[in-house]
RNA sequence: GGGCUGUUAGCUCAAUAGUAGAGUACUGCAUUGACAUUGCAGGGGUAGUUGGAGCGUAACCAACACAGCCCA
């Protein structure tokens, strides 16, 4: 027969459009719920290997809970990554010579969301390439009208509870980017620096004060220099005055134990306005604060004169050629130490004293922390917790305005004398400024706008329609889990708490399900500039979306870094040809999938075996994905389609499906068709496609009537009674004769005679000894001994005797015995070092002990009979 | 500096404290009927080190070593 091979791109997009065009991702009314909102991809950005595993277990939870009358939601959308998009379309315009200043904000907008239009779904579509079943018919975006508006209202709420503010604090400013930044978005990143020892003249003395800094150019902005106060070396300077060289700028030496007198020379000049230690120091000190720094990172003109306008990193290197020419530079020393990067701009980061709105994060902290603490919300693995309140119990105020055009811009107006007016639009801010000012004023509103993560942290409620009490609202949140990185606990996971629970005064999820990263084979992170970057969709088209799936699914374990190798992905997509050539094998045996629906009684043993093994594992799928263990359930999963039906129930029925009994012929065909059609049930969260694609080659859809996609689990229990019994053995016999026939080097394909005289129940082997005969490659089975040459195999206390065509070489024969005598013994020693210990017999648990002694007499057994057949020989 | 992981077969990883497993790689053999994207079989482990609790540990506790991550 010609090689047939699963095609999975002739099959992929077709079943997606099958799915979309009969509407089955959209919820359908049912007993219990289940809903999963996705963490939004950002509109700029292109499915990776994170995001393929973090759709991967969506999707599973998502068609596993559907299938089981959950009526079930996966709600999809994007985010509009505020920097990421408008840097994008900056820099697309700059090609046409467009600037969007020039332009202006209106137009700019407009670009955008032409752009958005253009390439906003460019990630949406790549996810339906995964297989994703969301309801893309809700598809929400970050900046659709109900969004904003949840946004604003949320923004005028809690600056009416006074839990947002605008204030003037030290920020992280990207000088790129011309934007502040929250602290989260700061990579603190370790490099190779130079400590500078800087001479600073003492006044009214030759003598000078050393200190040492990483940052020379910032000295044009000090204010003080600080000495620990326990630091005798600094003791008698404390109170003078020394003098900032080329600032010129006059400042004290002052005490503050912020100075570490182990770091450098234990002198630390102190620039408020540009570091936040310093700044703390200035606040404590009341130093002034004297800014150097433009926007854009160049020197302003608070410095002298031949510095304005130069860049920081001009300004350093002018700065060290002074220094040197004035001998004010003692000392260059390497270090490392870390920098601040702005993760958008990669540009180092300037701390900067502007103006800014904020939420006040510690208070939305204390209800976040208590429903995780209440165990209303759970992480899993349950670890992730202890990140969780480590940052939340060190919560810093969020600054939440980025000086950006597109985004929320943010609902406050000024009036002529800047005061504050928060309103949802700006017709209510003018009424509530007329009320003020007890005229009409022309007010102008904040031009900057909301950080991204400020929409996304609504987006648990906000997609599914608050503030309007919509019945997905009530019905769908708290949503079932959020599946999710670690590294974006902090971005969005806690801020999504804090702002459920204000606002919705309930937990935005029941469990927080956190993966890991995915990484390269070698376990490093994968990034362009390393070049180990493995694209999902080139897998998706190289092997398919379902062995993609799977690979990923069956590598989730639990606090574990997901190693990626493409052998992996070769296996699984090896793994969907299986079941596909399982399929091939019951159309040739005319199995009739009409009949597959219900099960007849059961008469034969492996009929039995088989069934009960499909609810065991099913039991046991179930149970891995409701914990969350993805790698349990691919694993079970694989085991039972590939070894449990392909290797040995296939090719056990082969002997009823060969015999002439039509009445088991006819069993064994409708039972195969049965539990391969569980398979495809049991198997469609993983690996949809292909089991949607073989689910309808049989038409097992009945005409749009049993749709797989709402195909229930099976339900019975798993029952083993003595058939399910005697067919484990029979597969145990049958490996032990293969094996032994391999170690006597006697062909594997090459059919032996075998007797059971020894053998104390005959009957069993008589009846199934068509099983024997085709599986064991056995021509006779006889009754008694023939009395010639075999070889002796101990199996479970039974002795049989083998004679092959071949003569076997006698002592290859006593060698390998004497090989499985050793082995027994080295084990029975083990045994009985454990029941001779009295602490054994006294405090193991008594099942325990019961079971060794019965390992122990049949080893003892085994080895008996092993040891009369040497001797024998 | 504070915190969190991890160390088990060549590789990637599992396993309620009760005889250490899987996938892959490797080796040998097989093939005229579902499937070479196959089948059958095999070799391969001093569980990072040291100490402790316990009848018993890869698993619990402590210290150390190494690797990685997060926060400051």
């Amino acid at each position: 027969m010609s090689s047939d091979k699963y095609i999975h791109s002739k099959v992929e997009d077709k079943i997606y459009s099958y799915w979309e065009k009969n509407k089955l991702f959209k919820p359908k009314k049912n007993k219990k719920k289940f809903s999963i909102v996705i963490p939004p991809p950002n509109i700029t950005g292109s499915l990776h290997m994170g995001h393929a595993l973090n759709n991967s277990i969506q999707d599973l939870l998502t068609r596993y809970h559907r299938m089981n009358n959950f009526e079930t939601l996966w709600q999809p959308g994007t985010d509009h990554a505020g920097i990421a998009t408008q840097a994008l379309v900056e820099r697309k315009l700059s090609l046409e010579n467009i600037s969007k200043n020039e332009i202006g904000r209106k137009k700019f907008i407009k670009k955008v969301w032409d752009w958005k239009k253009q390439y906003g779904d460019v990630i949406i579509n790549q996810l339906k390439k995964l297989g994703c079943s969301c309801d893309w018919s809700r598809n929400a975006f970050t900046m659709d009208d109900n969004l904003s508006k949840s946004v604003i209202k949320v923004f005028v709420e809690l600056y009416k509870k006074k839990l947002i503010y605008k204030a003037e604090k030290l920020i992280n400013w990207d000088t790129v980017l011309k934007t502040a930044i929250s602290d989260l978005e700061v990579d603190q990143r370790e490099v190779n620096s130079k400590l500078y020892h800087i001479k600073y003249p003492i006044e009214g003395s030759s003598d000078f004060i050393i200190i040492t800094t990483t940052r020379p150019e910032t000295m044009l902005g000090d204010t003080a220099i600080a000495v620990n106060s326990k630091d005798l070396r600094y003791k008698s300077l404390v109170g003078k005055t020394v003098i900032v060289p080329i600032a010129d700028r006059k400042i004290k030496i002052i005490k503050d134990d912020y100075a570490d007198p182990d770091q450098g020379t234990g002198a630390v000049k102190i620039t408020p306005a540009h570091d936040f230690n310093d700044y703390e120091v200035g606040k404590r000190n009341k130093l002034r604060i004297i800014n150097i720094f433009t926007k854009e990172g160049k020197i302003n003109n608070n410095a002298p004169d031949d510095y304005i306008g130069l860049d920081r990193f001009e300004a350093r290197k002018k700065l060290l050629n002074e220094l040197i020419k004035k001998d004010l530079l003692s000392k260059e020393e390497n270090i490392k130490n870390k920098v601040p990067y702005g993760d958008r701009s990669n540009s180092i980061i300037e701390p900067f004293l502007t103006e800014q709105w904020f939420v006040d994060a510690k208070k939305l902290a204390i209800n976040a922390k208590k429903i995780v603490k209440k165990k209303k919300t759970n992480f899993f693995p349950s670890n992730w917790s202890k990140t969780y309140f480590q940052w939340m119990n060190n919560i810093e105020p969020w600054c939440i305005s980025r000086q950006l055009w597109w985004g929320h811009q943010i609902p406050a107006w000024y009036g002529p004398d800047k005061k504050i007016f928060v309103a949802s639009n700006e017709t209510e801010a003018k009424k509530i400024a007329k009320k003020y000012y007890k005229k009409k004023v022309q007010i102008d509103q904040d031009p900057d706008v909301l950080d991204t993560w400020f929409s996304s942290g609504l987006w648990a409620f906000a997609t599914l329609g608050w503030p309007n009490k919509t019945k997905y609202l009530k019905k769908f949140y708290p949503t079932t889990v959020l599946v999710t990185g670690f590294d974006i606990i902090f971005f969005w996971v806690a801020r999504m708490i804090m702002f459920g629970m204000e606002f919705m005064n309930k937990e935005p999820f029941k469990d927080i399900y956190v993966h890991a990263l995915v990484r390269d084979e070698k376990g490093q992170k994968m990034s362009k500039s390393k070049g180990n970057v493995i694209d999902p969709l080139e897998l998706i088209e190289k092997y398919s979306a379902d062995a993609l799936r799977f690979t990923l699914l069956s590598m989730a374990s639990p606090g574990r870094d997901v190693k990626l190798s493409e052998d992996r992905v070769k296996g699984y997509r090896n793994f969907l040809n299986k079941l596909w050539n399982a399929n091939n094998f019951l159309i040739m045996n005319k199995c009739n999938f009409n009949n597959s629906s219900k099960l007849p009684k059961l008469t034969l043993n492996i009929n039995k075996w088989i069934y009960a093994e499909l609810l065991e594992v099913k039991n046991n799928v179930e149970k891995h994905i409701k914990d969350y263990r993805f790698d349990e359930a691919s694993r079970n999963a694989y085991q039972f389609v590939w070894h449990s039906y392909c290797d040995w129930y296939v090719e056990l029925s082969k002997t009823i499906l060969n015999s002439k009994n039509q009445k088991d012929i006819k069993e064994v065909k409708i039972v195969s068709t049965y539990i391969f059609k569980q398979i495809l049930i049991l198997m469609h969260p993983f690996i949809p496609f292909i089991t949607e694609e073989i689910w309808l080659k049989n038409k097992l859809d009945n005409r749009k009537k049993n749709y797989l996609m709402l195909a229930n689990w099976p339900k019975d229990k798993s029952k083993k009674d003595e058939s399910y019994k005697e067919v484990k053995k029979i597969i145990n016999m049958i490996s032990e004769i293969r094996s032994f026939k391999n170690e006597l080097n006697v062909n594997p394909g090459s059919f032996i005679d075998v007797s059971i005289e020894k053998i104390t129940n005959k009957s069993f082997f008589i009846k199934n000894d068509v099983i024997f005969k085709r599986l064991g490659r056995i021509n006779n089975l006889f009754e008694k001994d023939q009395n010639k040459p075999g070889a002796t195999l101990v199996i479970g206390g039974n002795l049989f005797k083998l004679y092959f065509d071949k003569t076997v070489d006698l002592n290859l024969i006593k060698e390998n015995l004497l090989k499985r005598k050793n082995k027994y013994d080295e084990e029975l020693a083990k045994i009985s070092q454990r029941l001779d210990n009295k602490g054994f017999i006294e405090r193991a648990p008594k099942n325990i002990v019961d079971q060794e002694k019965t390992n122990y007499s049949n080893l003892k057994n085994d080895i008996q009979k092993i040891t009369l057949t040497i001797e024998s020989l």
